[in-house]
DNA sequence: AGATGCCATATTGTCGACAATACATACCGG
DNA sequence: CCGGTATGTATTGTCGACAATATGGCATCT
């Protein structure tokens, strides 16, 4: 309920792949988007007893699922004390990012180079959406939107194990930009991404992976820059506690 | 006990990170070093009890080690059936060593760059342990070692997000190995390894890069070309059953 | 004799109760 | 009035028992 508000993009392929029972994949799925569409922000508190409610399962299936999210690095989990959406510290954020630049340059090169022709509708439908967004000052959309072309970009590549990597990498990325990035400039400006799918068209391979290289580089920028100052948000996120999850 | 048989190297750092307790770290860690041992090979496999029995914990550990093996794609859970070792098929094999193709030569070249004199000390020292195993046809210790070497490169990058990725790689890899690959050229001829630890003395990050994608495009084609013929041995992994769990 | 259906057994999945730990409040002493 | 301590409460961690499902053997029928 709380998900889908786009009615296009509406499946996003499971991201722990059918390794565990039906429950905890749709719920570590729903956490994973709200995560990326920043309405559960770092350090948020996630109580066992309400996630039972609001998923209508046992409490073990809410267990297994925060261990799952927890080895993705998306959930921190403290002994005796619960469960948090994690809070990246300056060198996650930096192990992160610097994953990304080592990553995407060579998924979206792969993508290139498996795109169909439908799948580069989907991207420029996608693109569509995107713009619409950032002209109505959307925030949550642009943000989510833009995680998941990224995402998109995996998808077509065609590669599972960079498509579960990826996802885990947009999600922290999620929650890193919201500490450390400044609120106006959040994710990617969507001029970058239709240059990529320029490349689609044309095929360079070559090209796109440095495109996404400097696109990126621009996000790091935007957020290395905040780092000194941002200990004190840090610090507001971990204290100013429960932001109620949804239900 | 099973483990460590090779004084040096015994501490491996962890993979999970400390998000679970410090039983499910252990045990998925001992899984783990097995898994890339070849001690335990694909399809076996691991009932509950004998888990329970063989590191002395309750029900609900194994059960959580084995959920999070299988997020790693080291383990499959079929309902109602229970946990196996995973056999990767030849898409996942194929994505699997793409990926590594992807990853491997970023995470050499921040390894090459990072790296202190201890650090290039350490590499020598593991080379001459994979020399040695090689000279006296120790293929299980080769095989261990040659794995070891490539996460050893990934601790010297520092990065957490790229080391976890890469040790999940190393182990389905292993997997892949135990299926497709050859029996005599398995894992990697040392000589790469020798190369790779030349260019860190001289600094030279680019063609570590290069030798490294070079490297990983061996071992895959050795394995490529063993497709066809090795659907048999994927059968046989699947239906000859328990190779008996070490204890 | 071969195949099919049924039953016993073993293993996994799920739930509930209890124990342990941390947190918050109230109480007491300085 | 403030600090420290102790108790009560809430949440998490662990264990055990029970239910559900698949496997393997056995009897029966064709």
């Amino acid at each position: 309920m709380t998900a889908n508000q786009t009615p296009s993009d509406s499946e996003t392929t499971k991201l722990v792949g059918e390794t565990a029972g039906p429950k905890e994949e749709q719920i570590v799925e729903r956490i994973f988007e709200a995560v990326v569409d920043q309405r559960l922000r770092p350090g948020t508190k996630l109580s066992e007893a309400a996630l039972c409610e609001a998923f209508n399962v046992g409490r073990m299936h809410i267990r297994r699922s925060l261990l799952l999210l927890a080895s993705r690095g998306v959930v921190e989990i403290i002994s005796n004390r619960g469960a948090y959406i994690a809070s990246p510290n300056e060198k996650e954020a930096h192990d992160v990012f610097e994953a990304r630049l080592a990553i995407e340059p060579s998924v979206v090169k792969l993508a290139v180079r498996r795109a169909t022709p439908t799948d580069i509708d989907r991207l420029e439908k996608h693109l569509l959406l995107e713009h619409t967004a950032h002209e109505n000052g959307n925030r949550q959309d642009a943000i989510r939107l833009s995680g998941l072309f990224h995402i998109m970009l995996a998808e077509i590549a065609n590669n599972s194990v960079m498509l579960g990597t990826i996802k885990e990498l947009i999600a922290r990325a999620s929650l890193i930009i919201g500490i450390y990035g400044a609120p106006g400039v959040s994710s990617c400006r969507d001029d970058d991404h239709k240059e990529l799918i320029d490349t689609f068209i044309k095929g360079e391979e070559e090209l796109a992976a440095s495109l996404m290289y400097a696109h990126l580089n621009k996000i790091l920028n935007n957020i290395d820059l905040e780092q000194t100052n941002s200990s004190n948000e840090d610090l507001n996120s971990i204290f100013n506690g429960t932001t109620e999850v949804g239900a």
